[in-house]
DNA sequence: CAACAAGTTCGATCGCGATCGAACCCACGG
DNA sequence: CCGTGGGTTCGATCGCGATCGAACTTGTTG
């Protein structure tokens, strides 16, 4: 607590939060839920995803765990959408700090 | 041991072993010891350096062990160059199977 | 051939992160 | 105005991975 991070409580659209470190980007990538979670989230439409249709077979308290680990990466945000909590993928600012990597990780087909 | 794994004690020129899953790469460079090692191997001539060379305060079976994991993760592959014992960077075989990841991972300047 | 240097393997320890359940908060809808 | 659903926080547990020291292996050199 009391960090420098946007901890905001939904401020609408909390214009991208600045990226993490690669380190902490790559920890955060590097769990098998939460790259699943980046997978769905970049293959809804306007990057955007209700949080309960990011996970399976998990607790809410988990899921909510793996979301904070997210977006303290600087790789989501989150959004409200007509009162309901979505989950937005930063695309472009991940982008721009590390071009290529989502790209490449999102198409790994191995 | 009896892994399909490539384990061959220095084979003179391993042909590039496969390139492990995005999970497994990434959980290979989520190490901030073992992502100073491949940043050391980027840098060196031929993408080759020694073992000793890759790292500085950790025992010498620390570092084994994380030669063993980039290794296993398709990142690396042992060479003998005179008879003393290197550790070289999959640059070409790692772009091919996630192109832009490491660029992106090793110009990571945050 | 014997001694040595450089890595690897083995076994044990320790701390961090993934997971869960319960309690709490907040925004809506009756 | 109170109930309900969806997320978050809190506290505790558990397993995996990072680390170390000691013993072993191998290849090079005197």
């Amino acid at each position: 607590m009391a960090e420098t991070e946007a901890c905001s409580p939904v401020p609408g659209l909390a214009a991208t939060a600045a990226v993490a470190p690669v380190q902490v980007v790559l920890a955060a990538l590097a769990d098998p839920v939460r790259l699943e979670m980046v997978r769905r989230m970049a293959a809804a439409p306007g990057r955007t995803e209700r949080c309960a249709a990011l996970y399976d077979d998990i607790g809410k308290s988990t899921a909510s765990h793996h979301f904070k680990v997210l977006r303290e990466a600087g790789l989501t945000e989150r959004t409200s959408v007509g009162g309901v909590l979505h989950q937005r993928l930063c695309l472009d600012a991940v982008e721009a700090a590390l071009p290529g990597l989502l790209p490449s990780v999102l198409s790994g087909l191995d």
